[in-house]
DNA sequence: GATGAATGAGCTTTCATTCAT
DNA sequence: CATGAATGAAAGCTCATTCAT
């Protein structure tokens, strides 16, 4: 893959992409997104070979401004339940600070057009995440379950914090405080 | 009356669309569906107004398609554990019996075509539900936290469990006994 | 042609026809005309072989219409003026009186469905008259012309007049006045 | 600008329209309508947003086509006869040069599609002759009656004339000569 | 490299007509 | 005979992608 000439098309493609997705899901049009970027039908395929090779690209984009938000200040010195703490709490203020990202995501996930080695990709930048759960279950402080599992029961809870918090904004900050422990009594051993 | 609007016709064109959203999601198209059904194009359109209607519909027959599983049998005599024990369980045995149907049900929900009337409407068979989570919430029994907030919690953990038992058949049995007491935990006060 | 059993539903049809097509055109499907007609959607092809034969029929009907306005009154021992007067003037009172018919029959006209044979066949109920045209050119009281040019004449007056009476309601008593003296400045000889 | 929109393109498709809404009036499909203007059928829509739009220009184009012969050689100091006169000889030199170009105007204008708004639109290009003919009704010199009725019956005679000329060439000549004659005894004061 | 006109396959939907009931 | 469900061939229109400019 050529170094694009210019990466503000590049990111501005996938911000359009990102808003697009949001709203109107995988339908959405090249040529919308293209207008949303404000650069020719033509020119998002010099960035992107393809529409699915868009979505892949969006999809890890995305993964990774959660990643930049969640890992930079990732407490590695601190306690099971801390480092936990930080990663939902990060997560749950990345989701409520990016609408359209969360909801793209979602929507992406959910449309069966993000193959398995994209996904694979993105778990990446959460590597150190993935070493301390496996850790913790081996310490027994987190439940004896597959890593995968609890990974995607904490990836839910966060997700419908997050969406409840959206929706219901006056019952926002208890819920978020309500989250975390709820979470934790579930998968600590 | 000529030919009577046939059951059995309505019914092969839900589990054609049920297959096509599991597969292909709602970009599935409607001639794909009605050649699944073994039904001319256009005997879609005499059943279902639109595609919209009848994703409107799916969703509709989907979540009674679950209903049908958790309340015939539900124990209303039971304590609140054991009633929130059948309905998850329930859940899970439906997700996995029913593979296609909880992915076209996911698809259908993440994808945005679904209204908020049809939500709504998806939500009456679950009524006894519903007010048994209130009156443990009342009585608490639940943690003092949003319906809809633990709804979403129970719902969000069983597809996570029926997903993990059908990605990974081998842990299926494990991941089942850990997760209504997981789930238990969590949400109980 | 077998004789149909009810001869109210075939007008029921004809005029569920004049209307339809007086509003949508030939575009007007069938069903939208057996629907006014209040009979089912086959019915409609037990009464005319298909929607073009349909078509030839409704034209025959609408200048039999016509005809059954002009020609009974028609004073066959007048002279060639009062004749031609009373034509005019009964034309333009169909016309008045007839808002759909006339629409529809314009557009049927105009749309290229109705055939040569059927045009042919519908001056049948007019031929008193068309044998008056031709007497009249022969004493020269009407310019020496091709008669079918001459009626074409008299139809496009007539027509105007109706239109020009049904647009501007006001003017219309005006105009009617002005139209058949305009009419026989310009064909008499 | 990438490659810019083809005026020849654009006139290709207008005069395939002409020649496909002539031979069968607006039921004519935009497929068949690309394809006579060797285009592809997507082509048609990058130049006009939709088949409404695209016969709403039609008509304009057609109205515009008429007023190219009838106008720039508009005699604007004879008299008034001579003016009427040469609007309606040019009006019928159009017609039997331009029979499709006719058939589809008066197909186009009796079908319904076209909008009062396009109408009126159409009539700019033929501003110097209203203006003619309300002077000549305020001079005496045509009948007091609406001008929108005597513009009326100057078209339709001239029409018929076209019509009657087309459909019997040997006669077409006489009907020629007859026709003026005809329309200013009938509406000249 | 950027542009957007051109392409044609594919989409949802309509509709004249048939025929089982 | 009346009914209206069933049919499948169009219809109008959209859209990912290509490529001349």
């Amino acid at each position: 893959m050529a170094r694009p000439l210019s990466p503000e098309k590049r990111l501005a493609l996938l911000l359009a992409a990102t808003q697009a997705v949001a709203e109107q899901g995988v339908l959405a049009s090249t040529a919308s997104i293209a207008r949303r970027a404000e650069v020719a039908e033509g020119t998002l395929f010099t960035y992107f070979e393809s529409k699915d090779v868009l979505f892949q690209e969006l999809y890890l984009h995305l993964k990774q401004s959660l990643a930049d938000r969640v890992m930079p200040s990732y407490p590695h010195a601190a306690d099971y339940r801390q480092r936990m703490r930080h990663v939902f709490d990060q997560y749950v203020v990345w989701g409520l600070n990016n609408a359209d990202g969360r909801v793209a995501l979602a929507r992406l996930s959910a449309s069966g057009v993000v193959r398995d080695a994209t996904r694979e990709q993105a778990t990446e930048p959460f590597l150190a995440f993935s070493r301390m759960m496996q850790d913790a279950i081996n310490d027994g402080v987190l439940l004896n379950a597959p890593i995968a599992f609890l990974t995607s029961i904490m990836e839910r809870v966060a997700e419908t914090t997050i969406e409840y918090a959206d929706k219901h904004p006056q019952d926002a900050e208890r819920t978020q405080q309500l989250a975390f422990p709820l979470l934790w009594r579930a998968i600590s051993g």
